[in-house]
RNA sequence: GGGCGUUUAGCUCAGCUGGUUUAGAGCAUCUGCCUUACAAGCAGAGGGUCUGCGGUUCGAAUCCGUAAACGCCCACCA
């Protein structure tokens, strides 16, 4: 074996072996379940630190739960992600010279599905070089057979109960892709815009404004380009100003449309100059004031959002012809110029306002009147909200139940339907020859016919597809094919879920419709905890990011440092909730770690057994037992608690510290002389229970050492162990020779004992370093109960000390004027130095300490000489008070000893 | 404009219902060591008036109030 671990070829030869031995998959059976269903990653995506943070904590939840004997399964499968696989399948055929409006919706479908099948699933091959456990038998897609049929269905359910509508209403459209988004899509960005003043001419001849006898209302606004669509300009009834307007008309500045003066209390008073100018068509608010007053309204854009002023009224077509076509940001500065021109602007002000963009195409979004579908939100927030109020859902970190109920008490419809082709085709028909006469937007609603199958005769279907959350809502459900055969085998066994593992950023697209989902159609929640992971970002700050290129690829990662060094990496400091400050160094620490583990077992598989000196290190195997046992306490209680990178810490700090720095120094027999049999076998079977501590974590290595510890059978895995079975079972044999069956208080005094052994031996190790004397020079280390003491062989070995005890021998030995002291407990350790100390040093430095003592003590004192405090604390506390003032006097008086002497 | 969260060592974070030897860990730093498992290592050391201010209390990093800084979510002020 090589001093340094090579992980590469292990990590494959395991993960092959995992395969061949169908050690990830499941099947129902009488075991408790444990399951995670995936989030899906897109189709077509590849690997990023994000998905090794999240895909690295579920596949430690999964193999914890396998390890603690339950039936874990973790269902993987991808995504088909709508609107970005369509937007690379678009780039695609664009740089094969094809446009996308050349081509048939099936032709299109055809290139979307070669795509996919090329593309995809490449990211869960790559989860595989990660170590992921999961059940790959069940892969899945959400635009497979399976989950089709789940989407057609619920759909047409939703539509039969009334909870989805057809309707034409102002939604976010993204000029880009030509679609309708969703208000989850859109994100908001503060931006220096300008404030635009224009001049509205009152139509009424001589009519002014009594302040400044101007012969205009001036109307500001952000988007001068939409005055094609101005309707009317609305003014607060109450307000002062603007009182000479009422009931008069005002024409659009450059269109030369004549518009009425309406009154509204929505118009803020005090805010800008009073007039906000009206236009139906292209904003949320306006389309609300258009509603309330029966107002026109002309949408001046086309698709892609470029000026069509086709829709102007034909009169006034010659003011408006130049603008035809334009793009929307390109018209807004013409018309600026413009109108300036004409000396219809009154000022151009500096604004700060926040501009909606599309989440995937990042192009700013238009507010649009359109005909779309929507889902009625108000029930499902209903059957959403009290589960995860009242953890019966438990959210970690917790403080995300603020943004759930936020979210779900201010619920809007939810617009599902799509202008895009990959993706659930919404299963809505229309009779051709009635939709011939009447359109789409005047189709009788009781004519169109949803069903999951296409209607006999003339029929047309909806061209829309449904939002890829439309599909992701029903994931843990249409995984076990709930929908389509409800109460089956599978989704009565594996539903609900154990733990959902994503990131807040998708709490409402995701979390929350999922839970929606489940209780409509499971009456039960789809998971019982939910684990918001962070954000990774670099060692800066930044969010990690292709265009930054501050984004490592995790294959790389995995080649330099292996799958167990990146996981490690990953995992150390990322408590749930809380974005990470991803640094290379973070798997350089997790390499490091594996090439410490590796060491300790060359170290161990590499003693010469003996049977000879039965027992030598009954107390080392007692104490790491203990704290191997205390250990596994805590790591068990951080699991439940879901602080993941706390507990990789504490076994971290178990095999460096404890295991390796302490145990195995304690045992380590002299150079080339063979081991003890029952200590050997002790520490195999500690070993044992330390990999598969540490397993979930670093499944590769820990398989690796678990298979070369004792000769194992063909197709055992340490996967798959259960925590009362090897290794426990082992020491707890008689063959180690001691109790291992200790009480409680057994092993709690052992492990308190050891601790006060480890502060003499630092003591030792401590004056070795400060006087640069050798760790192989032997010392004499005298202190008051050294003949009794019950761990003298460790702490000579350890310390590499002669122990004497008695203060007398010290002195006739005529060496106490050159000692170096230090106190554990209340015990004063001296070791007599041969070569000469620096006294002043040595006194300098018990001095110091004596001061601290002093000060402490003093504070001890304040505390006990206050009544108040002896009268109000609990006993406890007072006692532990006296008692440390007990110990502080006993310190004091011994320091002051040291001093005496060494002063002479 | 609302709401939430954070602020503890150079960095990243623990510190649960106030008292546990006058604040802990990992990393980084510094000093010794190529000691016969590991220099991707070992041993040792230094480093914080717990963001500021006020309050409650015998006692506050911990509870309350307040200010500031940073971050996140939501919201139609054109």
């Amino acid at each position: 074996m090589e001093s340094k671990y090579n992980p590469t070829d292990i990590e494959a030869r395991w993960y092959q072996y995992w395969l061949d031995n169908k050690l990830f998959h499941s099947e129902p059976d009488g075991r408790e379940p444990y399951t995670i269903v995936i989030p899906p990653p897109n189709v077509t995506g590849v690997l990023h630190m994000g998905h090794v943070l999240n895909e690295t904590i579920q596949d430690i939840l999964v193999r914890r739960a396998r390890l603690e004997g339950k039936n874990a399964c973790w269902v993987p499968g991808t995504d088909h992600a709508s609107i970005a696989t369509e937007a690379k399948v678009i780039k695609r055929l664009k740089e094969q010279g094809i446009n996308k409006s050349d081509l048939t919706r099936e032709q299109f479908l055809k290139h979307a599905w070669d795509w996919t099948d090329e593309h995809g699933g490449i990211i869960l091959k790559q989860l595989r070089k990660l170590g992921c456990s999961c059940d790959w038998d069940r892969t899945s897609f959400t635009m497979d057979e399976t989950r089709s049929k789940a989407v057609i269905r619920v759909f047409c359910d939703l539509y039969k109960k009334g909870l989805i509508y057809r309707g034409l209403r102002m939604v976010n459209w993204d000029p880009e892709r030509q679609t309708a988004l969703s208000d989850e899509e859109v994100i908001y960005h503060d931006e220096h815009s300008k404030f635009y003043y224009l001049r509205y001419k009152v139509a009424e001849p001589g009519v002014t404004n009594p302040e400044t006898g101007a012969d205009y209302a001036v109307v500001a606004t952000t988007r001068p380009e939409t005055i094609f669509g101005d309707i009317a300009v609305c003014i607060n009834p109450k307000e002062e100003k603007n009182q000479w307007l009422k009931g008069k008309h005002v024409i659009v500045p450059g269109v030369g449309r004549v518009i009425p003066i309406i009154e509204d209390r929505y118009v803020e008073i005090g805010f800008g100059t009073g007039c906000l100018k009206v236009t139906p068509a292209h904003d949320v608010n306006d389309y609300a004031l258009g509603q309330k007053y029966n107002l026109k309204t002309i949408d001046i854009f086309t698709p892609d959002a470029h000026l069509n002023m086709d829709t102007v009224e034909e009169e006034l077509q010659a003011n408006v012809r130049k603008y035809h076509g334009m793009d929307r940001f390109d018209c807004r500065k013409q018309i600026a110029e413009d109108l300036k021109a004409l000396d219809l602007v009154e000022k151009v002000e500096d604004y700060d306002n926040k501009v909606g963009y599309s989440e995937r195409t990042n192009v700013p979004i238009e507010p649009r009147l359109s005909l779309q579908w929507f889902v009625k939100m108000q029930h499902f927030a209903d059957i959403a909200l009290p589960p995860v109020m009242n953890d019966d859902i438990v959210f970690y970190p917790t403080k995300y139940k603020n943004t759930y109920r936020n979210w779900l008490e201010n619920i809007k419809d939810w617009c599902i339907s799509r202008q895009l082709w990959w993706g659930h085709r919404i299963p809505a028909y229309y009779d051709a020859d009635l939709l011939a006469q009447t359109g789409l937007e005047d189709y009788p609603e009781d004519k169109i016919i949803v069903s999951e199958t296409a209607p006999e005769g003339n029929y047309v279907q909806d061209e829309g597809a449904l939002d890829t959350w439309f599909s992701s809502w029903l994931w843990p459900i249409s995984l076990f094919d709930g929908i389509e055969h409800p109460d089956n085998k599978e989704i009565n066994y594996y539903y609900p879920t154990a733990d959902l593992v994503t990131g807040p950023d998708i709490i409402f697209f995701w979390v929350a419709r999922m839970i929606m989902a489940g209780y409509e159609y499971q009456g039960k929640m789809p998971f019982k905890h939910v684990y918001f992971t962070g954000i990774v970002r670099d060692k800066l700050g930044r969010k990690m990011s292709k265009s930054l290129g501050n984004s490592p690829d995790p294959l790389d990662l995995i080649e330099r440092y292996g799958a167990d060094g990146v996981r490690m990496g990953i995992l150390l400091s990322a408590p749930a909730g809380n974005d990470i400050l991803y640094d290379d160094s973070l798997c350089e620490q997790g390499r490091n770690f594996c090439n410490k583990i590796w060491n300790c077992f060359r170290l161990v598989k590499g003693w010469d057994v003996s049977d000879a000196n039965a027992n030598a290190n009954a107390q080392a195997i007692a104490w790491f037992d203990a704290k191997l046992r205390q250990t596994e306490d805590e790591i068990a209680d951080l699991f439940s608690k879901y602080r993941l990178s706390e507990a990789l810490m504490t076994i971290f700090k178990l095999y460096t510290d404890e295991f390796s720095g302490w145990y195995l120094e304690m045992i380590k027999p002299a150079y080339q002389q063979p081991i003890d049999r029952a200590t050997y076998e002790a520490t195999l079977s500690f070993f044992d229970r330390l990999l598969r501590l540490l397993h979930p974590f670093m499944p590769f290595i820990t398989e690796e050492l678990w298979q070369n510890l004792y000769d194992r059978k063909p197709g055992e895995s340490i996967m798959v162990t259960t925590q009362n079975q090897t290794g426990e079972t082992l020491s707890r044999e008689n063959r180690i020779g001691f109790n291992s069956g200790a009480d409680q208080d057994q092993s709690e005094s052992i492990l308190s004992e050891v601790e006060t052994l480890k502060l003499i031996v630092s003591g030792v190790r401590n004056i070795r370093a400060s006087k640069n004397i050798p760790p192989k020079e032997v010392l004499t280390l005298y202190f008051d109960g050294a003949n009794t003491y019950a761990y003298a062989d460790l702490l000579k070995k350890l310390a590499n000390v002669e122990l004497s005890y008695s203060e007398a021998v010290l002195q006739s030995e005529g060496q106490s004027g050159s000692c170096a002291t230090f106190i554990v407990g209340t015990t004063e350790f001296s070791v007599p130095m041969d070569k000469f100390i620096n006294v002043d040093e040595e006194l300098k430095k018990l001095e110091a300490d004596l001061a601290h003592q002093q000060g402490f003590l003093r504070g001890v004192m304040a505390k006990l000489g206050n009544e108040r405090f002896v009268a109000n604390a609990k006993p406890e506390i007072v006692e532990l008070e006296r008692k440390k003032k007990a110990d502080a006097e006993a310190r004091i008086a011994a320091l002051e000893q040291s001093i005496a002497a060494l002063k002479g």
